[in-house]
DNA sequence: TATGAATGAGCCTTCATTCAT
DNA sequence: CATGAATGAAGGCTCATTCAT
């Protein structure tokens, strides 16, 4: 992805990882605020104290930099939720772990969240955006087998399943627009308050 | 807002409206699919029939076009808000007919929900783009209003009623990216639906 | 392969055409000047007094220039060299006829052939070429038929036609590097004094 | 012309020779291939294995590269000439002998020749290529003194023998477009068909 | 000696908008 | 009213070259 083959020399390759890092994070944050197509490069290099020239020692291409992004975003997310997805809890468990982990992985990432939400008419339309169209839905997919499996057990019912799977969808990818880091509820109370909302129809 | 004055002899001003009308919302669609920014004026002079310097007969900017995609959704949406909440029904009422009212008008403004979410950076951020956002204020104390009377009355009762508030305002404002017309499920029922998940709680 | 669709009103048809062909003209004479690649939009823009922008009214691309360069050069040789060859004359007729049109168009489109000799690398190389490549080879084809009725009918023999062929190509196409209009000789003197050369062998 | 200069000592120079030979090669190659301007830096890289710094080590300039190909195109092939004509040889003889050795060096260095062809607009036009320019045309004219020569003698007789010389120069200046070493004809028989073609109508 | 980081100028192209006709 | 020509600013990106390490 970055423009020519990064370093391989341990001490310039950690370097130069960290200065990719960066690009993308002020990419991240850039981007959110004031929209992708609206944050030029030469945003980004007054940002990031690169030149623009230079900032294509550490991407390929802008575009380059939204993948970074929203792979930053989905491959940590994806990873956690498949973790605690295989443990043996109850579903219910299983909902409320991925609740927390999910928002707090957004309080994280808000920027990073703001960006996916922005582009998305971009990454499900366009087919070179498949991979991260497909870790979108393998994530919500996750979800949703949970959803099943406290059905199955008699944990959780619904009305309608796919509807109420939505409305978690929802409520959680709104979080961003509305969360700050540091606020009067923390991340894992917020998931604790939804999870109660979301279930309470089960007893 | 268009750019030159509209005609005022009566026949020509129906046509006008109606041109400036397809229009509007043939941008919507466009803005929807491929994004604010990455749709050009040609693109909407290809979709419209018009010419370019044709369309800066009926609007005077590009921008001045997402302005009225967004009143097209905000007004009636906010006066049928309005016209619900003055009644003198429940509070309950007042939330199963204005979520019902809300999905409806959703339904029938997909591409206008869309690229109004898609441009909150600019929204929310601009000067000149207040009114817009005094809208979207007003729908969502209209809709804590309601939240508060039934707090009030004890027809509800929430853990946290601003985050009650914010999961709704989610999970409704997601279902633009999901929502088909004609699909299984109409927009009155996924509002009854989500009434139920939402008040499940207060029983 | 304009950028924008040509008017089809006929009185600005005629000024676009006309402008369209002032801009080949210039970019012929400046990329057989200064190289294709050496050549900006910017020297065109300077050479002709649209400005840059404007260029791209009449035409898609700098590489459509290049394009359009190669058929103004090929598309009227290759008519006369067709309509030439269709006429019941002699292979030696044919064959002197030929090399006066062929050297005349030469004398005429000096520039273009430049710029064609200079893309060889390109033309030859690039599928997106095709069509242009199958034209030098149609007009290489009518040569070398006649060579071979030539050779049929006992009016002309060779050791090696396909190295006479290519001895002929050789020496026309590397006229356009030395040959000024209204020099010491004409383009049919020239063609004249070279098909006898040529065809000396045969006696 | 490199960058640094040379090593001094014998085992370091030669192996600095050797290298910048093979970039001069590679160069050579890519040019003919791609062209000059569509080459990169990073492509000679690439192609050599030498980093795009290293590079500059064995060149000063990326033109200074082209210089370097045409003069190890034109530098031998100016001293066989020159070996050839100081001969006591007729003119006839010589010829032959020139034509074969220049067809047989450019068998050798077609991706050279299709450099030098490709870059004449420079080469003729900038002052800081004279030196190449003097070159060529001293060849040129070495070639031109033995149809003097055989005019002078008898041996030869032209319509008009600078006409015949750039019929010569054409032919055989083509022939790296088409020429494939290995191929049916060897640059030799086709020198010498060639010299029987241009020579035929002396008889 | 060699590397990779960095530069800075330049290039092609797009596009919202204006205006004469 | 409507058209198409024209503008000019900006944008993403490439690249030959330099230089500290």
């Amino acid at each position: 992805m970055p423009a020519t083959n990064p370093p391989t020399r341990p001490a310039l390759r950690a370097r130069y990882d960290e200065r990719r890092q960066a690009l993308i994070d002020a990419a991240a944050k850039l981007f959110a605020e004031r929209g992708y197509e609206q944050t030029s490069i030469g945003d980004l290099s007054e940002a990031t104290g690169l030149t623009a020239g230079g900032i294509y020692h550490y991407t390929s291409s802008k575009e380059d930099l939204l993948i970074a992004i929203c792979d930053e975003l989905l491959d940590p997310l994806l990873e956690q939720a498949r973790a605690i997805a295989s443990t043996d809890a109850s579903p219910d468990d299983h909902l409320r772990q991925l609740v927390r982990a999910w928002l707090l992985h957004i309080e994280s990432h808000i920027p990073h969240m703001l960006v996916f939400a922005q582009t998305r008419h971009t990454i499900e339309r366009e087919p070179r955006w498949r991979a991260v169209r497909r870790k979108r839905k393998a994530f919500e997919q996750i979800l949703d087998s949970v959803l099943v499996a406290g059905e199955t057990d008699g944990s959780m019912s619904f009305e309608d399943r796919g509807l109420a799977l939505l409305a978690l969808l929802g409520m959680v990818n709104y979080a961003p627009q509305w969360l700050k880091p540091g606020g009067r509820r923390s991340a894992e109370e917020i998931a604790d308050v939804w999870c109660d909302l979301f279930l309470a129809g089960d007893e």
